[in-house]
DNA sequence: AAGGCGTGGTT
DNA sequence: TAACCAAGCCT
């Protein structure tokens, strides 16, 4: 192949030169450069599909102590079957995105029940488990069954648009289903799975998003946007929504040395007088399967009134009877969830009333930390803030 | 088909 | 601190 200067050379999409040029480029740096990820080192389906969930949107690094414990206690798809939802979601604990877990448990049910326990073997049986997309099932497919399918990430977006776009201008005309056919051209017969991991390896080091490494990149010479010198407007990053601040408060209910914890469906118990409409009443897409404190709706996020945070509780509990018992603030945590900013006020109080008062339906007593149980990040900060002192 | 769904590390 | 970002999927 003759190379011409970079700066004057025209990449053409469908080029089979520069392809394959691509090709032996990058498995040649993947096989010197590949992180040593554990998923890696052991071959079989289960493992690598376990893994992928897993990554959907969530960092490597979060997901690297997470993949061995998960295995280690669900070692394959008979034991996530036959496990209660219960024990998988507390596996997740912490993860986030639980309807990850809730799908990943259906999927290995429908595996037991649909192919007795057999994993799927091609791409489409794949992608009708629940859980999996178009990206996971071309991942699986290639990575766990050698087939040449793509596997088109946000990573792969990114890497197949600087390599044939110089300017933000073509890359806004590359539509889904052209990076897609894109990907697929790009897939060789040999060590596909190889090949899709080297191309998020690159998009997450050299490629990533904001101002790529171009020096020392192996595709460079083969790369519209790396040529150009462009790579930091290819492609143009997405408008993002700001963040909204919100206000609510939780309750930290103790008797006998155990916390009250509820359905994360029903953990809105009481609402707040003087802080306006909620910001937003309905959550109850969050969190479902896991267990909560009780908690205000979410409210705008103004002056952060302690009193008016507090008082729903006092009435709350009035109300479930003679458990009179003092409410103390013991100040703020904060979380983000999404586009959400949350700032809690933790509320605790001691109820020595009847426990089943107030109860709601699938609420527990729980005494410890409640490592053992299906919980948030955002609870596990709350228990936490309650347990210092 | 746009919006909902978590979290933690980095800047 | 707040913004930004990371191996998507479902409805």
């Amino acid at each position: 192949m003759s190379m011409e200067p970079a700066t004057s050379r025209r990449i053409e999409d469908g080029d089979e030169t520069t392809v394959d040029a691509r090709r032996h480029r990058l498995l040649a740096w993947y096989d010197d450069h590949a992180r040593d990820l554990p998923w890696r080192c052991r071959t079989d389906l289960y493992g690598t599909w376990i893994s992928e969930v897993m990554l959907q949107q969530t960092t490597v690094a979060a997901v690297i102590p997470r993949w061995s414990a998960f295995l280690q206690r669900f070692p394959d798809v008979h034991a996530l079957a036959a496990a209660g939802e219960h024990d998988v979601l507390t596996a997740w604990s912490g993860l986030g995105y639980y309807r990850r877990a809730r799908m990943l448990h259906r999927a290995a049910r429908e595996v037991v029940d649909r192919y007795g326990g057999r994993l799927p073997t091609t791409h489409a049986d794949w992608r009708d488990l629940p859980g999996i997309g178009d990206y996971t099932a071309g991942a699986i497919a290639s990575i766990g069954l050698g087939l040449p399918t793509a596997a088109v990430d946000a990573n792969v977006k990114r890497v197949l648009t600087r390599w044939t776009c110089a300017d933000d201008g073509a890359a806004r005309d590359l539509t889904a289903k052209a990076l897609q056919a894109l990907a697929t051209n790009h897939v060789p017969a040999e060590r596909p799975g190889d090949w899709n991991q080297a191309l998020m390896d690159l998009g997450a080091g050299h490629c990533r998003s904001g101002e790529p490494d171009c020096v020392g990149c192996p595709v460079l010479e083969v790369c519209a946007a790396g040529a150009a010198g462009t790579g930091r407007h290819v492609p143009p990053p997405p408008v993002r929504e700001t963040s909204r601040p919100v206000l609510l408060s939780a309750l930290v209910l103790r008797r006998d040395g155990r916390v009250l914890l509820v359905p994360s469906e029903e953990s809105v118990v009481t609402r707040c007088r003087g802080l306006g409409r909620p910001s937003r009443d309905d959550v109850s897409g969050l969190y479902v399967g896991m267990l909560g404190l009780p908690t205000t709706p979410w409210y705008h996020a103004g002056a952060a009134d302690t009193a008016k945070l507090t008082a729903p509780w006092r009435r709350w509990l009035a109300g479930r009877g003679s458990g009179a018992c003092e409410v103390r603030d013991r100040g703020w945590v904060r979380h983000a969830i999404t586009v959400y900013r949350l700032q809690v006020l933790v509320c605790v109080a001691d109820w020595a009333g009847d426990p089943d008062a107030v109860t709601v339906p699938g609420s527990l007593w729980i005494a410890g930390s409640a490592a053992d149980q299906p919980i948030s990040t955002l609870a596990r900060k709350i228990l936490q803030q309650t347990s210092l002192e």
